[in-house]
DNA sequence: TCTGGGGTCCTAGGACCC
DNA sequence: TCTGGGGTCCTAGGACCC
């Protein structure tokens, strides 16, 4: 191993209970209580917890748990109106205090990025940077540190809050091999439910599972794939290109499910004009368009139709929705309708 | 756990073509 | 035309992530 590669480290920055700690920002007078942020801050309504503070947390309430049962395990709680815009705006000032170290940085969304760095000591430059956060936006941030993406990714959750730690090749079958495979990035419940029907439990065994197997279960892609990311592999290469979307959607669940097939109509229309904004917004034609209808109580079907050629135009996009929208011969009721608008993979970013 | 909104990638079947 | 095999495109659905 060379002296540079040895010295290249890959950082994943997390900030902690970030909505949460942008809203306590804000409402200084909610320290120490329980805060739940999601929908529109009433938890009567169909909605979920974006980010729960963590005495919030002490009572058992959840990202993505419903509002409603958040009430219920605390109902003590402060409900907040989640405000992306805000959110959007702290981001971009974290982001750009990242930018002014020496480190390259992929932003992986609103509150996480991976930093590449070349140093002997990433203890350090992990202090650094959580120092350098909190005194340009006040938040606090935990680090990973690995010697790949999916090490370090792994190792934040182990550094939360407000810390650093370090999973390497050396410590990773030691620190991981007893824990479910789902403490791994990419391997969620159902996957977990399917690798025990193969009697594999843990990530160790995950290892040590035959690839031909896996691959027999899980396809030729994602089988070995697990496989790898049991052991550790992963991607090391960091870069700063910015992201370039394949899609854009808009997407509503009702407070009251819709009946009326005129009303469902003008919702998908609605919903096609939001995103036609987004499409000229972002400077690229949309090819393709997607309409999602979930029913009640909770089946979701989405169908899709090719452009005969990419459009910016609001009545195309629009039409070619309701189009879709008529495939749909169920008149169960409906609970959510979506939009989405796909750009062709040659449409380039715009400059 | 009566389950948001915005994304990505992989799989698999059928159409179509040579 | 009782008919193979391979490649690619289109579409729907599944799983995962923040």
């Amino acid at each position: 191993m060379t002296e540079e590669s040895a010295n290249h480290w890959i950082l994943h920055v997390d900030l902690d209970q970030f909505i949460a700690a942008v809203e306590l920002a804000r409402h200084p007078e909610l320290r120490g209580r329980p805060v739940v942020v999601g929908g529109a801050g009433d938890p009567t309504q169909r909605a979920v917890v974006a980010t729960a503070s963590y005495e919030a947390r002490e009572f058992g309430v959840q990202s993505g748990m419903p509002l409603r049962t958040a009430a219920k395990r605390c109902p003590d709680a402060v409900f907040l109106p989640s405000d992306p815009p805000a959110y959007e705006e702290v981001s971009e000032r974290v982001m750009a205090t990242l930018r002014t170290l020496p480190v390259v940085v992929e932003v992986l969304g609103w509150d996480e990025a991976f930093l590449g760095a070349h140093t002997a000591d990433p203890e350090a430059l992990a202090g650094r940077i959580r120092d350098a956060v909190t005194e340009e936006t006040g938040l606090s941030s935990s680090v990973g540190i690995g010697d790949n993406k999916l090490r370090a990714k792994i190792a934040t959750g182990f550094a939360k809050p407000a810390g650093v730690y370090r999973l390497t090749k050396r410590n990773w079958a030691e620190v991981m091999n007893s824990r479910p495979p789902d403490a791994l990035w990419g391997i969620g419940r159902k996957t977990v439910r399917k690798l025990a029907d193969l009697g594999v439990t843990s990530v160790g065994e995950l290892a040590a599972a035959d690839p031909a197997g896996l691959a027999a279960r899980f396809g030729p892609t994602m089988g070995p794939w697990y496989r790898l990311l049991a052991l550790g592999v992963g991607d090391t290469e960091v870069t700063a290109t910015p992201y370039v979307p394949k899609s854009r959607s808009r997407e509503t669940t009702f407070q009251h499910n819709l009946t009326d097939p005129v009303e469902i109509a003008e919702q998908v229309a609605a919903l096609a004009r939001r995103v036609t904004e987004d499409v000229i917004a972002e400077g690229r034609p949309a090819a393709r368009v997607a309409v999602k209808v979930r029913f009640a109580p909770f089946v979701t079907h989405t169908r899709s139709l090719s452009l005969p050629e990419p459009t910016y135009d609001a009545a195309t996009i629009e039409r070619a929705a309701l189009e879709v929208l008529s495939w749909f011969t169920d008149d169960r009721p409906v609970r959510l309708l979506g939009v989405r608008a796909e750009f062709s993979p040659e449409s380039p970013a715009r400059q």
